[in-house]
DNA sequence: GTCCAAAAGTCTGGAATCAGACCATTGAGG
DNA sequence: CCTCAATGGTCTGATTCCAGACTTTTGGAC
């Protein structure tokens, strides 16, 4: 075996990028080298699968009780032997996020729930990615989900999105407290989805990982859920009228009110 | 050797997307496991690493008559070993992208051009890329350089910053012909990279690379030129400006016009 | 002309990854 | 109870990729 995996240590941020700590208006060439000649792979092939495996688990995408795809079709979607696969399979069980059942309806399934935060948590999470990092990470968030709900707005929707739309929007609305966060998630990806652009779904989802373990260490609070709640509301509204200037502005507003809320938990 | 690459056939589209031509309003699942589930790595190592670097040469990052950094060097930068990196520099030197010479001041020496686009070129590379990934990359570009103007419109910025983008500004529009479409790739970048965001800035270095081949087999026309003259000096002034709205409008105007362009010259 | 430093070029052993065949376990349905 | 299909588990040989040591070429400095 070649890692091991505790669910304290378990991120999901990756690797740094060497560039991540450059001055803010450092002298980049007369075009963006540095961003051009960063690292082509972000890790091997094993760890990168680990990632990729826990960002689906921890965004909910597959959620507690589910089983992954079975091996032979995972490993094809993901573009990798099953070999590898197998080997992060058996990391996240080793870890504590997946049960292995063998035989006709077996495999591995997911055992994860969100943890309850506890004091410190976010300092310790905010510590490992690094303050660079999370700056970096809420900057990207902000452009490619303002950029999102601008693209959609823009869009002719068919009725069938925008049933999606609202169907995701109630979903949050109407969650448990224990789902609060995946159906949070669900709704923000849907945004970046019903645009059909792969990448732009991709990027969303990207994002949104890069500030999952952060999220999650903070208390969901009643006043938060209703002031977000708002705010998805004002989001949706705007998509489905069509008004991408309105769109952008909420969703800017509503990361912008989550970003404050993590700064003041770190303050 | 692995690959054979020639000028015709050198492409940054990369490997297809397997949800690339997904239906637009597609019943995805509770959330977006089409984006999380799919490939962990884009190709092997040497693919990804030609891709890379032909990168650097069509963006103008390394101009022409430049000399890309020394192997060892780049190998670290690229995160790859030193023989991958040879492999992935002999196949650009096989098709004359690159001029290498041994010795103290020798090196890898881009001798890359531009082509002037004979007609047909855009059909080409529009039947290279697939219709579907076409959309997807205009789409993806659109949200993520919206963005980040948005981003850097919000940001206060520093006198230094402002005049990186002035200069850049500036650079475009005295910009020879031949030069044209780097200094306009300096200036959409240097959006993305002022906003202090490496993600951001690699994600519109992305975006516009996923375009690069299809602006470069369309005429740079003088009509053109000048609208989007007017259209960079907007965004700027938004930007410098601070007003988020104006500068993601300017923004969205302008690669709505590129890409007006583009379909244009295909029907 | 000699020396030297910086660069590309070469070689080797080992680790990671792959594709594909095959084995073992399980639960549903007959 | 037996069979079967779907699934995880295992093995093997080939390929890719790596780290690092070593060699050769080149042009400037003295």
């Amino acid at each position: 075996m070649r890692m091991e995996i505790t669910p304290a240590e378990a991120s999901v941020s990756g690797p740094r990028t060497p560039a991540a700590s450059a001055s803010r208006d450092a002298a980049v060439g007369i075009t963006g080298a540095v961003s051009l000649l960063r690292p082509v792979r972000a890790g091997n092939a094993f760890e990168e699968t680990v990632e990729r495996l826990l960002q689906a688990i921890k965004l909910g995408v597959v959620p507690h009780g589910e089983k992954l795809p079975p091996e032979r079709e995972l490993a094809t979607r993901l573009g990798i032997s099953r070999v590898t696969l197998r080997e992060a399979i058996r990391a996240l069980q080793e870890a504590g996020y997946l049960d292995v059942r063998r035989g006709r309806y077996g495999g591995a399934f997911v055992v994860y729930r969100p943890p309850s935060p506890r004091k410190g948590d976010l300092r310790r999470a905010v510590t490992r990615m690094g303050e660079d990092d999370l700056e970096d990470a809420l900057t990207f968030r902000m452009a490619v989900e303002c950029g999102a709900a601008r693209v959609l707005a823009t869009t002719e929707l068919t009725p069938r999105q925008r049933e999606t739309l609202a169907a995701r929007l109630s979903g949050v609305n109407d969650a448990a407290p224990a789902d609060y966060r995946r159906m949070d998630i669900a709704f923000h990806l849907a945004i970046a989805e019903l645009s059909g652009s792969p990448l732009l779904a991709a990027a969303c989802a990207d994002a949104r990982l890069r500030v999952t373990d952060l999220l999650n260490a903070i208390p969901v609070l009643r006043p938060n859920i209703e002031h977000a709640a708002v705010q998805h509301a004002a989001i949706a509204a705007a998509i489905l009228d069509g008004d991408p200037e309105a769109a952008e502005r909420a969703v800017a507003e509503h990361l912008e009110g989550t970003a404050a809320l993590l700064r003041g938990f770190l303050a």
